[in-house]
DNA sequence: CTGAAAGCGCTAACAG
DNA sequence: CTGTTAGCGCTTTCAG
């Protein structure tokens, strides 16, 4: 502590560095921020002053308070980091938010959605949210994050108040698939769904999903299989992981009465059905039909050619980002739609 | 502008609360932390008082500047998301720092090391930073952050003053990788090696690589081999990815003095050499044997089960978080040297 | 247990 | 172009 104290001296502040210039501090501040009128004799006295006084420069806490901005945009996801970086849409979509933050000059904070380690959400400071990654439990946040009067944005999540909307054709996009698969002449079809809660259960997808879905994107995409299909089965899997299609694939297609095609909610599922598929013998397309939902590159997919919804993964967090910052600026930006756009591959 | 002094207006100071529940500021304060005594009554007055205002709670941006600390951890990693994510090891090693960031009521920033968007590095506000991603042009992030004064730790990167650096055993490692294939007789080995520097153009390796090479994992890691195969020649992948590890694989199976083996950087880049090695019709490991490094999942390596170095990644994650709010403390952590473990796969 | 005072370090108005 | 003034909103001593 003593240490701190001695840290503290030999830290100087923009009022010292001003001093020693022999200028006001409020020169010395235009003279680092550039953003006024300076003389570039004052400029390089302020400059050679911090140089000499091993200036660290402007406190960007102070710098914040003032302002009142802090130059960071939040970003909520699940639980764990693991998770949710492990679907390659996700990555694309943050990908997309990141962009527009470096164009906007902000940084991006990662907050989990996670039980215990709440704190930050309600006590980090930042100037805007948006909430991402089919968060099942998003109310909680969202309640915090109002009560903050913070601005926020939510990628895919059923309507919120005082909450921005970027969405996706979820259901459309799904009927698309089913209606091709109905083309192709299927009529016992399965899908295997994303999770429907939180609670990370794998297991046989209920009758009355409708009422116990929390997750937007699962129920939205259920919906489209039932607008074609009315009736189907199904699985709900533990994560949107290839290993988790493995598992539901295995579940569905080693049962007596197997479907002819499968629906999953995400190309990682479909590509662990088409796996599950491969072991149980069967072959793809003509034994089981396999679609999926996100239009993966094909690298992600183990090289497989999948019959896909192809969302705009990217543009879906530009846009959220430039909402994010639009809010921000006091402006009314509307909710956005974004559609995904059918691709034949082989695996249909 | 009307707008934003009617949000002010509207938005409740603590010095607002206490004066509407007729206590002083400071036991207001207390009242929210919870960090002092306060007696029950006081503290509900206080509360209805804010529901009543409608008071946000403490502003962060004020509580940081008087604590002289913003509970942010800054994570610097390449320059775009989407690649810096494609690597399960980076994911794996980021969610290892965000156990301990989480454990610590810090929330994680993410600084892109990017050529334009330097500012935030530069004026982001938070107490301590790792580097990280095998970020090739550190130098720069590094000087702007010294400068700072901000605490900094490193994973695998190159000694640098005041950074503490936590290790991997990169050359150790692919020595013992090299001395497998050298076992099994192997003459002619080819590396594909990470990229050396920023420029991401792959191509054949240089025999000047020592000079070269401005990536402190991808030099340590053909150090390795070259202390086991003196002379040995590869190509530069462009990224680790599957695709540029089929590229890089192609190249140097195509060729016609074709190697016996081949030593692929990572696992991504051996899961491209085979898939090259299938399109030519070679078989693994009978007509080329290859290795990798790092020990991703089976899942993410299409299911191969690759002759590797598994690395403790979630490990070496945690070991930068707990070193950063180490140094924060003040304390004086050591530096970190983490091990990999041999694991035989089917692959040689 | 509560209150008063004193800033944290910076920046934005407004005069000159 | 430069200086003066006045806080941003909170938390932490230090007294009572």
């Amino acid at each position: 502590m003593t240490d701190d104290a001695s840290a503290r001296a030999v830290r100087p502040t923009l009022a010292a560095v001003a001093a020693r210039a022999g200028v006001s501090a409020s020169t010395a501040s235009l003279a680092f921020s550039g953003a006024g009128p300076v003389s570039v004799e004052t400029r390089e006295k302020v400059l050679a002053a911090a140089e000499a006084l091993g200036y660290a420069g402007p406190d960007p806490r102070a710098a914040s308070l003032r302002r009142g901005r802090s130059g960071v945009l939040g970003v909520v996801i699940e639980d764990r980091l693991r998770e949710a970086f492990r679907d390659p849409m996700n990555i694309a979509m943050l990908d997309g938010i990141a962009d527009e933050a470096g164009a906007a000059g902000a940084a991006l904070l990662l907050l989990t959605d996670a039980a215990g380690g709440r704190t930050d959400i309600a006590s980090a400071s930042m100037d805007a949210v948006i909430l991402v990654g089919c968060s099942t439990r998003l109310d909680d946040s969202v309640a915090i994050l109002r009560q903050r009067g913070m601005p926020m944005v939510a990628v895919e999540a059923d309507a919120m108040d005082g909450v921005l909307g970027i969405d996706l054709d979820n259901r459309a996009a799904s009927a698309t698939l089913a209606r091709h698969l109905r083309e192709l002449g299927h009529d016992r079809v399965a899908v295997v769904s994303l999770p429907l809660d939180d609670s990370g259960e794998p297991g046989r997808l209920p009758g009355d999903w409708r009422l116990r879905a929390r997750s937007h994107t699962a129920r939205e995409r259920l919906e489209g299989v039932a607008d074609v299909y009315p009736a189907f089965g199904g699985r709900v899997a533990e994560g949107s992981t290839i290993e988790a299609g493995r598992e539901a694939g295995m579940a569905i297609l080693g049962e007596a009465d197997a479907p002819t095609a499968v629906i999953a909610q995400s190309d990682l599922l479909a590509v662990g059905v088409i796996r599950a598929a491969e072991e149980l013998g069967l072959r793809v397309p003509e034994d089981v039909a396999v679609v999926g939902f996100d239009g993966i590159r094909r690298d992600d997919a183990n090289g497989i050619d999948l019959t896909t919804m192809v969302q705009p993964a990217v543009a879906k967090g530009r846009a959220a980002g430039r909402a994010a910052f639009s809010l921000l600026d006091g402006d009314e930006p509307a909710r956005q739609l974004f559609t995904s756009e059918f691709r034949r591959g082989a695996t249909t």
